[in-house]
DNA sequence: CCCCCCCC
C-alpha cells in the first residue's frame, strides 16, 4: 500500500472543518435512486479510524470538471469498495435538525481496490455524539453575528481547493482588500486590476458612472442601509462563497457585489409571457448570474444596484445554460417568493470588479470572437442609428472610438439602451468588461448583454489615461484598428499570407472575404487585358464595334463614335509560401502597371515593344494588395476568385511589424 | 419561466 489515508478527515468533514483534499478509503457504494438530476451515490468512506457516509454526485462532478469519463467511474468498476480516493471538492450541508451531509462533487481514485488489497485499519462509524450538543460548533461554516460579519469569518468558513490553509481562506474571502492579492496566490482573480472600492464608499468602485449605460444612476445610494442587524440577513445562516454554491444544499447566504445589472425585459412565447431582469454578482471566490421573474422583478429591481454589495439567500440554484453565459459558474440562481436580498454596507473583502485590460494595440494579435476587457478614452462617438437585424428587429447602435496610450484606436459598438443612454460628454474614460472582439473593419469591439460598461471608473488605469490624454493624447496622430470606408490608409488590414487564404478557406463561404497581403508580381497576362468600354462616365460595359464604325453599348442601348480603354488584368502574385492568380480591374491594374488604360491602349496599337516593356517592368515588383476572395460558379464549377481592390506601396515599418507578428503567430 | 449579443 503506497497511499496514506488522511487521519482525522472523517471527523473534520463531519464537522465541516477545513480539510484539504482528504484521502479516504471507499468501504461501500450504492446508487441512490432518484428520477431526476445527476446520478447520486451513497458512499461509506474511511480514514482508517472512522467511517462515515457521504454522497457523491457524479453528474455534478461531470459538470464541474467537464470530464464525462469521470461520470462513468462507478460503471467501470473502478469506484468500488477498498479503492482509495482523494476528495477534491466537498460541500458540507447542515440540515434543519443540525445533522450534516457531506456531498462530494469532485474526487479522484488514487489507488484501485486490487492495489489496496483490502480494508485499511479497523474503522468504526464516526459517532455524531458531541456534535449535536452544540449547534454553534456543529455547523460547517459559521454563524453570522448581527454586529460584525468580518470578525465572524473564521478560517474554516469554507473549504476550497484553492485555499488550502485556513489562513488563506480567511483572508481570501473577507480579509482587508489590500491583502487580497498577497494572501490568495491562487485567487482566480490574480493580482491585477482588482477594483476594490475604497472603504466606506457607498458608491462602489465607480468614481462617476458605475451603472452601465446610465450615468444618472451614479448618485449615492438611494437606500440608506442601516447599520447593525439589518445588514445581516439572519443570525444563523451559513455564509458561503459563490464558488461553493450548488443545488444540493440549503440554508446558505452569499455576500457579493452586483457587477452587472440588466434592464427589465418582457417575453412572450408559447409557454406564456412575463418580465424578467438579471444581474451578476461576485465575491472573492467567483461569480454567478441571478434572474428575477415577474413578482420578483417588482420586488427587487430597484433595490439591486450595480456596484453594491448584498446578502443574498434563499434563491434556487440550477444548472446554468452555458450557451448563454460567459460567467465562470456551472450554476445560476433564480429568485423566488422567499428569496431575500439585503444591502450590505460593508464592502470589505468583496472585490468590486476584476478586469484584465487588453491594450488596444494588442487587439490585433487576439483572435476574433474572444471576450476581452478594454479601457480607453472615448475620443469620439458616432451618431446613434437604428438598424434592422436579420430577424427583423429594430435596434439602436452607436460606435465609440476608444484610444489608449499606445496611440491606437478601436471602435466599440454599443447596442440598444446602452447606445441610447451613453453619455459621451467630456471625452470620458470608458472601461468595458467582457466585450467581444470582431474582425469587422480589421478589428473592432461589440458590447454584449453581459458587458459591463463603466464610465470614468475610479481606478488608477483610468486616471493614467485621463492624464495622458489631456496632456498629449488628444493631439496624438492615432491609428485606428477599425478601418472605415473613407479612410483607407489608416485602416486596419486583415493580413494573410497567400497560403493562409487557402488554408483558411477564404472566400468559400457565402459572403466574400477580404484580406491584405504583401506579394510580388510574378507574371501579368498582357493578352486580353484591355477592352473597349462604353465611354459614358458611369458605364464600363464592353462595346461592340458596329459595321458603321460606331460602338454600341448594350447597357446604355446607344451607339457612340468612340470608346474608352478599360483594363482587366490577370496577374500571378507570390509570397514566400504560395502564389495566387488575381484579377485587377481598371484602377488597380493602372497602379500595378504604372500606366493609364488609355496610354496602354494607345501603345498596344502603336508600339508593341513599349507595350511589352511595361508588363516586363511590372514583374517582380512588390506591393501591398488588398483583396476580395469570393466564390464564383461557372459551368457548374465553383472556384474562389480573388480580386484586387487596392494596390499600395509597402510601408516598410508596417511590413516589418506584420512580419514579426506572423513569425510570432507561427511560433505559437 | 429568459437566452436578444445584432449592422455595416
Amino acid at each position: 500500500m503506497s497511499v496514506k489515508l488522511t487521519q482525522g478527515a472523517v471527523e473534520a468533514l463531519s464537522k465541516g472543518s477545513d480539510v484539504s483534499n482528504p484521502v479516504l478509503q471507499l468501504l461501500n457504494i450504492r446508487q441512490i435512486s432518484n428520477s431526476s438530476g445527476p446520478t447520486r451515490y451513497r458512499l461509506m468512506m474511511s480514514d482508517g479510524q472512522h467511517s462515515f457516509s457521504c454522497e457523491y454526485l457524479a453528474a455534478a462532478r461531470t459538470q464541474i470538471a467537464g470530464f464525462t469519463e469521470l461520470n462513468s467511474l462507478p460503471e467501470e468498476n473502478l469506484l468500488v469498495p477498498n479503492c482509495v480516493c482523494k476528495l477534491k471538492k466537498t460541500v458540507t450541508n447542515t440540515l434543519k435538525d443540525d445533522r450534516t451531509v457531506v456531498i462530494v462533487t469532485d474526487m479522484e481514485i488514487l489507488q484501485s481496490a486490487e492495489e489496496t488489497g483490502g480494508k485499511i485499519g479497523s474503522p468504526t462509524p464516526y459517532n455524531a455524539e458531541g456534535k449535536t450538543s452544540s449547534p454553534q460548533k456543529s455547523v460547517s461554516g459559521f454563524s453570522v453575528p448581527a454586529s460584525s460579519l468580518s470578525a465572524a469569518v473564521p478560517g474554516s468558513s469554507y473549504r476550497d481547493n484553492r485555499t488550502s490553509s485556513p489562513q488563506k481562506s480567511a483572508s481570501g474571502f473577507c480579509g482587508p482588500a489590500s491583502s487580497l492579492s498577497a494572501a490568495v496566490p491562487g485567487s482566480p482573480y490574480g493580482d491585477k486590476n482588482i477594483l476594490t472600492p475604497p472603504r466606506g464608499s457607498g458608491r462602489g468602485f465607480l468614481g462617476k458612472s458605475p451603472v452601465k449605460g446610465s450615468p444618472s444612476k451614479f448618485s449615492p445610494s438611494k437606500f440608506s442601509p442601516s447599520r447593525g442587524a439589518s445588514t445581516s440577513p439572519g443570525s444563523s445562516t451559513k455564509m458561503i462563497p459563490i464558488a461553493q454554491l450548488n443545488p444540493y444544499q440549503s440554508k446558505w447566504t452569499v455576500r457579493a457585489r452586483v457587477t452587472n445589472k440588466s434592464s427589465i425585459r418582457t417575453w412572450s412565447n408559447s409557454k406564456g409571457e412575463g418580465k424578467l431582469f438579471s444581474f451578476d454578482i461576485m465575491d472573492e471566490s467567483g461569480e454567478i448570474k441571478i434572474t428575477a421573474f415577474n413578482k420578483e422583478v417588482d420586488k427587487f429591481f430597484s433595490l439591486v444596484e450595480q456596484g453594491k454589495v448584498y446578502y443574498i439567500t434563499k434563491a434556487t440554484l440550477k444548472v446554468a445554460n452555458k450557451q448563454y453565459s460567459t460567467l465562470k459558474n456551472d450554476y445560476e440562481m433564480t429568485l423566488h417568493a422567499h428569496s431575500s436580498i439585503v444591502p450590505c454596507d460593508d464592502n470589505q473583502g468583496v472585490p468590486a470588479m476584476h478586469c484584465d485590460f487588453v491594450p488596444i494595440a494588442e487587439l490585433e494579435n487576439r483572435d476574433k470572437d474572444t471576450i476581452i476587457d478594454v479601457i480607453g478614452v472615448c475620443k469620439s462617438v458616432e451618431d446613434i442609428s437604428r438598424i434592422t437585424t436579420k430577424t427583423s428587429r429594430e435596434v439602436s447602435k452607436r460606435a465609440l472610438h476608444l484610444i489608449d496610450t499606445s496611440g491606437k484606436e478601436v471602435a466599440v459598438t454599443l447596442w440598444g439602451e446602452e447606445a441610447e443612454k451613453f453619455d459621451c460628454s467630456g471625452q470620458p474614460v470608458v472601461a468595458i468588461k467582457g466585450t467581444r472582439l470582431s474582425d469587422f473593419g480589421g478589428r473592432s469591439l461589440s458590447a454584449l448583454f453581459s458587458s459591463t460598461i463603466m464610465v470614468n471608473p475610479d481606478i488608477p488605469e483610468a486616471f493614467r489615461l485621463r492624464a495622458w490624454y489631456d496632456r498629449e493624447g488628444y493631439a496624438a496622430d492615432s491609428q485606428s484598428l477599425t478601418g472605415t470606408r473613407s479612410a483607407g490608409s489608416g485602416a486596419k488590414m486583415n493580413w494573410k499570407t497567400l497560403s493562409d487564404v487557402k488554408d483558411e478557406h477564404m472566400g468559400q463561404g457565402e459572403k466574400a472575404d477580404y484580406f491584405s497581403c504583401v506579394a510580388t508580381v510574378l507574371y501579368t497576362r498582357k493578352e486580353n487585358c484591355l477592352y473597349q468600354a462604353c465611354p459614358s462616365a458611369d458605364c464600363n460595359k464592353k462595346v461592340i464595334e458596329q459595321q458603321n464604325g460606331l460602338y454600341r453599348c448594350e447597357k446604355c442601348n446607344r451607339e457612340f463614335p468612340n470608346f474608352k480603354y478599360r483594363l482587366l488584368l490577370s496577374a500571378n502574385l507570390a509570397d514566400f509560401g504560395d502564389n495566387q492568380w488575381v484579377t485587377c480591374f481598371q484602377e488597380t491594374a493602372e497602379v500595378l502597371l504604372g500606366q493609364t488604360a488609355e496610354t496602354l491602349g494607345h501603345l498596344r496599337d502603336t508600339d508593341e515593344a513599349a507595350f511589352d516593356e511595361i508588363f516586363q517592368k511590372a514583374n517582380f515588383t512588390t506591393h501591398i494588395f488588398k483583396n476580395q476572395a469570393k466564390l464564383e460558379t461557372y459551368n457548374d464549377e465553383s472556384r474562389v476568385k480573388v480580386t484586387v481592390k487596392e494596390v499600395q506601396p509597402i510601408d516598410h515599418r508596417e511590413y516589418s511589424r506584420r512580419l514579426l507578428s506572423n513569425i510570432r503567430r507561427l511560433a505559437r
